[in-house]
RNA sequence: CGCGGGGUGGAGCAGCUGGUAGCUCGUCGGGCUCAUAACCCGAAGGUCGUAGGUUCGAAUCCUACCCCCGCCA
């Protein structure tokens, strides 16, 4: 009874590079459940490729100076390679800039033209003349008509949470030019999902094995009321929308993307020279079609693309859409624009793809937001990868050279220990096998390390450097177990750690193309050479991942805006400790800048009894000609420095932002007054 | 009343179709020496956010409240 199985993952977006985030959320568990059923040798499509469409693409090409295609073409391809190197094993990597894409998604909205599914409404719309185009409701900004919340988008107040239209904001500006946006009728195509309200309803609710948090959101969408959606755009970089009357629009992305899984997987049919084949896939209902995607993109694959094909009338219905929670990062959700973020083709500067596929593996927003930290990467390696599996297959391995010349003992009158722990391959291959088909892949990966524990613990039992001496037979089985559990282990650990694991299987001697059905607990021969092992998993010192931390939150401190982020309090002042300082208002009477020197400013200060010199660290802030004058707090009992072959007496004081800016501070007070 | 997620031993989590509170890490004590200072055993540590309710019995169901976190992945 083999299925068929189609798998999608969510389509990047081409304007940005993948990160940890994308792979948690979507790629890392899709590749999972991918090379899980590929292992058993179960037919299976996994689909994936470039999103294309969309303003903030074309935002984006504007800003470079290059035309959209040129900054797709450029991520399409960065993407497409930075998960091959991760090991991401899609079967084909499409892209929604294809002509093949073009013609599916146009033949698709066409079918639903001609079937009268759609509503022509005419609107007005906000235009924005310089840029010369209809504006995206996001790309509008105005005062919110409900709170009064002078930074409101186009489709939502994010101070009050009202839903809002762009033409309701008062004063609304354009993001895009900064203009006040004239409106402008236009006319547009709508998708009436309130139709298929009741069939989703009960579609959904039929569905088996739904993930609670992909179903509580569905019926969140369901309870508040579905409403028409537009599935066109006054926009000129898309999917022209095929209809005579319909000049210079094209397909929304929400309409057009998932049917990029449709095309891509044409493209893959064609590749292969069985250009029909994608109907297999698609139109048979033998298919089980499975999207991994992440919360944000639920709607669209549970209730929209549902609906359309629905519609359509041809293709299969998703049968799950395990979707993830986000990923945050060392306690911090991720943030592309603030640097907050790892992301992959850095990440593979420094360590192997193998090690984040695990650690990343076992902390899976599967059912809540879950965080990612480089400490806690770093103990995974090291305490689990290192000392719990790489160590066992090391001391069975090293072992069997020492003693056994490399040869897989022969067991014989094998003992209940060792039965029991020959038992146990079977029973956590059960267990992970229905973990994964459960898409619980955290609890697969936890039940595939506890097999090592298991293994560790039955060597320790057994004590085979014991009883080598005095029972040589016990010692031969204790290996031979070990070895058939080191076996195991390179195959149920195969999903997770592709690379990592066809080392070991190489090193033990196991055929590639072992299957599941041949894990058992005699999978590798008594009499078979084990090579000469080196270590599988090298730890992970400190610096390395103190390196990795420092690159982050020196990337976010550069980008990000005054995160409220306080430096601690120092250590308690006695009051005399205050007292010893002399704090003096001033004023400046001269300032010039110190030649070669990037930060100082030569001042002269007025105390009203002297005038002083003193050194201030602020040329980057402040020109010397805009500081004169200007009353500020002196510390005038300071011993004198000095710098850049000046002496200073004094600090004025300063006061530091978040952004690391100074500021003055400020007194009215005469020259000369003592500050307390 | 915007939407969604969450509050369980020091940390990270599981349990949540009700029946003596589990896992990994960390800590402490012990064992072992084949092994990557590793592995194995044991112990300490939790009034399961708060207050009510349903029930013979609630971390698990209901109600109210408090607090966190997301809402261009």
């Amino acid at each position: 009874m083999s299925t068929r199985t189609l798998i999608t993952s969510a389509l990047p977006y081409a304007n940005g590079p993948i990160h940890l985030g994308h792979l948690a959320g979507a790629y890392l568990p899709s590749d999972l459940y991918t090379r899980f059923l590929r292992l058993k040798d179960e037919d299976v499509l996994h689909i994936c490729g470039s999103d294309e469409h969309g303003v903030p693409i074309t935002i984006a090409a504007e800003k470079e100076g290059v035309t959209p295609q040129q900054v797709v073409d450029k991520f399409h391809a960065r993407n497409r390679d930075i998960f091959e190197k991760f090991g991401i094993d899609f079967d084909y990597y499409g892209r929604t800039s294809s002509e093949t894409h073009k013609k599916t998604s146009q033949d698709f909205f066409t079918n639903l033209h001609d079937q009268g599914v759609f509503n022509k409404k005419t609107e007005e719309q906000l235009y924005d003349e310089d840029a010369n185009m209809f504006l995206p409701d996001r790309y509008v900004k105005g005062t919110c008509p409900v709170c009064g919340h002078p930074e409101a988008y186009g489709d939502q107040c994010e101070k009050c949470g009202s839903s809002l239209s762009p033409t309701e904001l008062i004063d609304p500006v354009s993001s895009i030019t900064g203009n006040k946006p004239i409106t402008k009728k236009t006319e547009h195509w709508y998708l009436p999902l309130g139709n298929y309200q009741q069939w989703l309803e009960e579609w959904i609710g039929s569905r088996d094995n739904w993930k609670p948090n992909v179903v509580g959101q569905c019926k969140s969408w369901l309870n508040s009321g579905l409403s028409d959606r537009a599935v066109t755009r006054d926009l000129s970089w898309g999917v022209p929308v095929p209809l005579s009357d319909a000049k210079g629009k094209v397909l929304y992305v929400w309409f057009d993307a998932p049917i990029g899984y449709i095309s891509a997987t044409k493209e893959w049919a064609k590749k292969k020279g069985q250009p029909d084949l994608w109907k297999t896939y698609w139109q048979d209902e033998d298919t089980r079609l499975i999207h991994f995607i992440g919360k944000d993109n639920i709607v669209f694959h549970c209730i929209m693309f549902p609906a359309m094909l629905k519609q359509h009338g041809k293709f299969v219905l998703p049968e799950n859409v395990p979707a993830n929670e986000f990923l945050n990062l060392e306690g911090k959700k991720l943030s592309t624009s603030k640097g907050w973020a790892v992301w992959l083709d850095e990440y593979m500067e420094d360590f192997e793809p193998d090690l984040l596929r695990y650690v990343l593996g076992t902390t899976l927003p599967e059912t809540k937001d879950s965080d990612f930290s480089w400490k806690d990467f770093q103990a995974r390696i090291n305490s689990e990868l290192a000392d719990i599996l790489g160590n066992f297959v090391y001391r069975t391995t090293s072992f069997t050279q020492r003693f056994f010349n490399g040869e897989v003992p022969t067991p014989d009158n094998l003992g209940e220990k060792d039965k029991e722990a020959l038992a146990e391959i079977g029973r956590q291959k059960e267990k992970i096998n229905t973990a994964y088909e459960s898409f619980r892949f955290r609890e697969a990966i936890a039940e595939t390390m506890n097999l090592a524990r298991i293994g560790n613990r039955y060597f320790t039992e057994t004590e085979p450097w014991k009883t080598r001496k005095e029972h040589p037979q016990e010692c031969a089985n204790t290996l031979y177990v070990c070895t058939q559990i080191c076996g195991a282990l390179s195959l149920l650990f195969q999903p997770v750690m592709p690379r990592k694991m066809y080392t070991l299987r190489e090193q033990m001697g196991i055929p590639h193309t072992t299957g599941w059905d041949q894990i058992t607990d005699h999978l590798v021969p008594a009499g078979h050479l084990v090579e000469e092992q080196e270590i599988l998993f090298q730890k992970i010192e400190d610096e390395a991942v103190e390196e990795q931390i420092r690159i982050l939150k020196d990337r976010a401190g550069n980008t990000e805006e005054k995160e409220s982020s306080f430096p601690p309090l120092k250590n308690t002042a006695t009051f005399d400790d205050f007292m010893s300082l002399d704090l003096r208002a001033g004023r400046i009477v001269e300032a010039t800048k110190v030649k070669k020197s990037k930060k100082l400013i030569q001042i002269l200060v007025d105390l009203g009894f002297e005038k002083r010199t003193i050194l201030s660290g602020i040329a980057e802030f402040y020109s010397p000609d805009e500081i004169v004058g200007r009353s500020v707090c002196v510390v005038a009992n300071l011993a004198p420095k000095k710098m850049m072959g000046i002496e200073s007496n004094g600090m004025i004081l300063m006061a530091e932002d978040a952004d690391n800016k100074l500021h003055f501070v400020d007194t009215d007070a005469e020259p000369g007054s003592p500050v307390t």
